[in-house]
DNA sequence: ATAGATGCAAATGTTTTGCAGGAAA
DNA sequence: TTTCCTGCAAAACATTTGCATCTAT
């Protein structure tokens, strides 16, 4: 069965918390890692009402966070103001279509090489960073 | 008088758009100015209150939009949530401290070549970008 | 049996909009 | 006197919280 890493880390998280087990959290999960995008609470509701059609904005949020804490998911919030949440990874950075949206990731290491210059120069302690770069995409430019 | 420069390129931004000089805009200008730092709408609405006690929270937003039009002043929205306000000169990135909320700012030429390299690898033409380092500051770190 | 989870409705916090009255040109 | 501005109240929008009910353990 797909997915099942991922099932077990919340089984072990959720345990190891004195957290219940439940339908919910399980098909949000599910729905999720399915999208694997960066996907936000309302793509995700929809998706789970197709199932469960009688489950809360609430719930997904709750669980959503949950999902972080477990260090299942991770919050993004871009341009539009709404929260996305991606599967954890390796450290990256985003670059974002604003036509159509898309989300490509990258990683560059002489960016947080230079990063850590700046901290040091301006006496940071950096904890995390956001680097974003919007612009068009190759299928939405016109140039 | 201070701010005759600013007060300038907005008054002639205003006849060029047939758009009104007003008491209000005046006062919200020179507080804006005068705070040059990274100012919340609600900070903006404190101080100009204080001289022009009933003014509006709509008035500062819309004011504000209107400055950014004008060139004057530029948005930011760092992880807090809350827009900021900047005067705007030329392109630069945050520092911010997560504990006293001090905004540094910083410019770093091999951070934007090695941006141009990702825009060109992954084909984006980019048109902007939002780079912001958080963590604490000197006086705030403890190590 | 009981601690914890759910889902609705209401609250939150920030920013925007509708509209009637007010002020600049 | 006409066009634009203002300020209030209400709406918008994404997310969170209160609470009565339900469910996993």
């Amino acid at each position: 069965m797909a997915h099942d890493v991922e099932r077990q880390s919340l089984a072990r998280y959720l345990d190891d918390h004195n957290l219940r087990h439940t339908r919910q959290r399980d098909a949000i999960l599910e729905v999720f890692l399915e999208l694997k995008g960066h996907t936000t609470a309302e793509e995700l509701y929809e998706q789970v009402r197709e199932k469960h059609s009688n489950i809360g904005y609430t719930t997904v949020y709750r669980t959503m966070k949950l999902l972080c804490d477990a260090g299942l998911a991770a919050e993004r919030r871009f341009e539009d103001g709404v929260t996305r949440y991606e599967v954890q990874h390796e450290h990256h950075d985003h670059l974002v279509c604003t036509r159509c949206g898309k989300i490509v990731e990258f990683e560059c290491k002489m960016i947080e090489q230079a990063q850590e210059e700046i901290a040091a120069k301006f006496q940071f302690r950096v904890l995390r960073h956001r680097h974003e770069l919007y612009g068009h995409c190759s299928d939405c430019r016109e140039d």
